[in-house]
DNA sequence: TTTCTAATTAGATGAATTTCTAAATAGGTG
DNA sequence: CACCTATTTAGAAATTCATCTAATTAGAAA
């Protein structure tokens, strides 16, 4: 829900691979699972960790969940990331 | 050493500070625990995690240890990072 | 060379993270 | 309703992480 999550969210190779698989377009829970070698159960989780992050939305049809990019925060990130480069070439403090 | 590694470096609020610290200039090991309410120890081991994600470099000079920014992995994450926002407008996958 | 200062390394510990299995929820279908 | 399918939740085990204290390294200075 904070900076903080998401910088976590993102510290992790299978959740990034989730978000990498979203680009293509929304995925059901078990269509995301299914590129993985780990149980449905653990994708969960780990779905619901970029969920807090907001860096995933989700809605519900028939009984799918199917899940899709946010990428609001990711700006936040890249600035967060550009300030740190910024200040070096304009010294500017 | 790896792009893994950048991303688990920056998951820490810790480590975050410390690269803002250094945007105003290099500073040594003690000058940047300091800024902690923590043992030396604990930020040498931060210390080290940054360094070995390529985040930080560091030049001895007398018996200080001096650290300063290294910004060019910081590229491959926001590539990485606009890559996911990229295609969604562009839809060209 | 002995001592002081700066910093890291080693080892221990508690907390957080990732994973699994088993059970629970919930929406369709016969 | 009874059952099937999709997914999540709960609880436990294994691993990783952040932190501390104590010890070590290494350079500077007396």
């Amino acid at each position: 829900m904070a900076f903080e999550d998401t910088f976590k969210a993102l510290s992790d190779p299978v959740r990034r691979k989730i978000l990498s698989l979203l680009k293509g377009g929304m995925l059901s829970a078990g269509e995301i699972a299914s590129n993985f070698d780990m149980t449905a159960a653990t994708v969960s989780y780990h779905l619901s960790i970029l969920k807090k992050a907001n860096l995933i939305f989700e809605r519900k049809e028939k009984n799918f969940i199917y899940y899709g990019l946010n990428l609001t925060v990711v700006e936040e990130m890249m600035l967060w990331l550009s300030d740190l480069k910024g200040e070096k070439e304009n010294a500017e403090e």
